[in-house]
RNA sequence: GGGCCCGUAGCUCAGCCAGGAUAGAGCGCCGGCCUCCUAAGCCGGUGGUCGGGGGUUCAAAUCCCCCCGGGCCCGCCA
């Protein structure tokens, strides 16, 4: 982090502003400093001001003496500005534009950067993210999880707390069971499959699980006369017809004639579940060979998709270490113990009746649906095995334990909430707390394809992986055209980081609570409103800073900067750390990527009209150039914290 | 049956949590702009009963209630 001569970090002018202010305005109206600051906003039109209060919420008259107050506060802190006025009650302030470029020429030649404004408290945070189960390549639901995983992440880190980015591997339940179950009767290995199939591990172990799982759909069907299971069974051999011509046909066979001759399927599954948990051979090799495999795959994607983890924890090693066992332990000799159904489960109700609702802060920050009884939470399956849930307890605890986390991000879909709440809901009856209170169930809605649902099961997904290859190959081909004579290793490189920015934008820039709707035109669309928008722009504004070569700062002339288009381009540009600290504070990446769209429009339509090598004037033109680069390197830091590069020619 | 989420321009969405200043973008469509810093761009035009109704308020897209439409969840699955 650059320093200033008293060893204080540099902070730029409006995160500055923005401290002086909310501290003026709390004083002077009795009100928390966090509630003021959430409250000071960038004004509808940029004709009011640079940041804007809504004083009439708390004040109905005496407007005057508010502004005074706080024209008297900045003076005292040497902040300078053009106006402080109320407007129909809204107290904005406008800085003086002069100033404003001084500072940000005083900032970069003392090698400032744009980040987050610092976080007051910096802490440290897991983000459990993308966990997708080890039994099929990764698909674009998959990815929206770790678009979104990753870019918290990234901006919760910019934002300076110490983040701790984790993987769960799920190689415990039936679903890995199922694969197995697959590559047992199949008499072949990932690997081998994955080679003559010509394609990647995860895909290869995908194929099998879907043949398998609908396979033993088909076999169980096939006994039953309700019309509803004919519908069923009819959908089950249709989706068989269609994973047939994908894969190997002795392998296909293999593997429905396998399932065919078991007297019971369904127990065979179980039997491996039950081997597995119990940690023995050939079962634990079996299913940990299929497992890794497919984190292999994983890796590469995930790896080409800019993502990265810090850890991967297996939940069979939460089983296998006594981690779940302990839990079970703290749980029998828990109050809420109970037998419920014949097995033995925790009294949610109870804990409800009990711990949250005599208890004011648990309630306001688990939320629970009203009228609806949250039943018993069963923890130990008849045969002794299990659940998902029991293990997901000791994985919470383990979070925590494992890293001193003072808070826990898990990114999981929305579809999970009511085990999300269960788990929390069991922690505290267990006694976490602490845990309880700072788990937080971050959910998004899925992605689906037009007019159904992706279903892993049944081998209908759109993989990240093929999403990926099709955004490369459209984007390639515009590189070349823009590009004529450009190198195969430029070609290259630009359309992959293309890919990957259209696709990871595309994921982010919804609001997380809206089901997406995956139409790949749109994905590939890298007009306006895209990550390639953005990193176009980028490019843009640093091949002029390249033209126009080093910029002198004593040449610079900050009236240049203090009016008109440039003016607001600047104060635009220098409310990236407030707003990406902001996103990083509200877990919400989608702002910041509305934020970067706003930021590249207004250069862009300011790069129409002024010309920056062009200029005559000397000190006008570093002035301008100076602006280019607040701009290049605003972007630059934005779009890497959404996990997209920024690109320097394309 | 109950709970949770979503419903804003032809389409995709922002704004809603923390009510206020002329409801914003993009795509599409129509018309312009490359002898001048990257046209993945820019400028202009087109387009909105903020799902419907009621209520609270000086003020409602935003808060509350009811209704309608869509999705998800209510398992000894994950």
């Amino acid at each position: 982090m650059s320093r200033g001569l008293a060893g204080k970090p540099l902070l730029d002018p409006l995160t500055r502003l923005m401290e002086v202010l909310s501290a003026a305005l709390s004083d002077y109206l009795g009100l928390p400093r966090g509630e003021v600051e959430r409250q000071i906003t960038r004004p509808p039109r940029s004709e009011y001001g640079d940041l804007s209060f809504p004083l009439l919420r708390y004040q109905r008259e005496n407007w005057d003496a508010a502004a005074e107050t706080v024209r008297g506060r900045l003076w005292e802190e040497g902040i300078r500005f053009a106006g402080v006025e109320v407007f129909r009650g809204f107290l904005n302030v406008r800085l003086d534009g002069e100033q404003l470029a001084e500072e940000v020429f005083r900032l970069q030649a003392a090698g400032w950067a744009p980040k987050p404004s610092p976080a007051p408290e910096p802490g440290v945070v897991v983000v459990e993210h993308t966990s997708a189960n080890p039994i099929h390549p990764l698909h674009m639901g998959h990815a929206r999880n770790a678009a979104l995983g990753d870019s918290l992440a990234r901006l919760l880190r910019g934002r300076g707390h110490r983040v701790n980015v984790r993987f769960y591997v799920d190689d415990v339940g039936r679903q890995s069971a199922v694969a197995a179950l697959g590559f047992k009767l199949a008499g072949t290995t990932p690997g081998e499959l994955a080679e003559r199939m010509g394609v990647k591990k995860d895909w290869a172990v995908g194929w099998v699980y879907s043949v398998t799982h609908t396979a033993m759909d088909a076999v169980r069907l096939r006994g039953s006369e309700a019309v509803e299971d004919k519908a069923k069974l009819d959908e089950a051999l249709a989706a068989l017809a269609r994973l047939k011509e994908k894969g190997p046909r002795e392998v296909f066979e293999a593997i429905l004639e396998g399932v065919g001759r078991l007297e019971d399927p369904e127990e065979a599954v179980a039997g491996i579940m039950r081997r597995y948990e119990a940690g023995l051979e050939p079962e634990k090799s079996l299913v940990r060979g299929i497992a890794e495999a497919v984190l292999e795959g994983f890796r590469e994607t995930l790896e080409r998709f800019g993502v990265s983890f810090d850890a991967w924890d297996w939940e069979s090693w939460l089983v296998w270490s006594g981690r779940v066992a302990r839990v079970i332990e703290e749980a029998r000799r828990s109050r809420y113990h109970i037998i419920y159904k014949g097995a033995e489960a925790l009294d949610i109700p109870r804990i409800i009746r009990e711990l949250v609702e005599p208890d004011s802060e648990v309630r306001s920050r688990m939320p629970l649906p009203r009228g609806f009884e949250i039943p018993p939470l069963i923890l130990v399956r008849s045969d002794g095995t299990t659940l998902y849930t029991t293990r997901d307890i000791a994985y919470s605890i383990y979070k925590f334990e494992a890293t001193g986390a003072d808070s826990v991000v898990n990114v999981v879909g929305a579809d999970q909430r009511l085990p999300q709440l269960q788990v929390r809901l069991a922690l505290l009856g267990l006694g976490y707390r602490r845990e309880a209170l700072n788990m937080l169930h971050y959910d998004y809605e899925i992605v689906r394809l037009p007019g159904r649902r992706m279903r892993s099961r049944r081998g209908e997904y759109v993989a990240l992986d093929e999403v990926l290859d099709e955004a490369k190959a459209r984007a390639a081909v515009e590189v070349r055209e823009r590009n004529p004579g450009a190198s195969e290793e430029f070609v290259e490189r630009v359309a992959e980081a293309v890919a990957v920015g259209a696709v990871r934008f595309a994921l982010v820039r919804p609001g997380r609570a809206k089901p997406i709707t995956l139409q790949l035109e749109k994905v590939l669309d890298f007009k306006e409103n895209s990550g390639p928008y953005l990193q176009y722009t980028h490019a843009r504004a640093n091949s002029i800073l390249e033209k126009h070569g080093p910029i002198d700062y004593l040449k610079a002339r900050p009236a240049a900067l203090a009016e008109g288009d440039r003016r607001e381009l600047l104060v635009e540009a220098l409310r990236f750390p407030l707003v990406a600290a902001k996103a990083a504070d509200d877990l919400a990446p989608e702002d910041l990527a509305s934020y970067l769209l706003r930021l590249a429009d207004e250069f862009n339509s300011w790069y129409q009209k002024d010309s920056v090598i062009h200029e005559l004037d000397e000190g006008a033109r570093h002035a301008k150039a100076a602006l280019v680069k607040l701009v290049r390197d605003t972007l630059a830091e934005g779009l890497s914290l959404l996990g997209v590069e920024p690109l320097e020619k394309m």
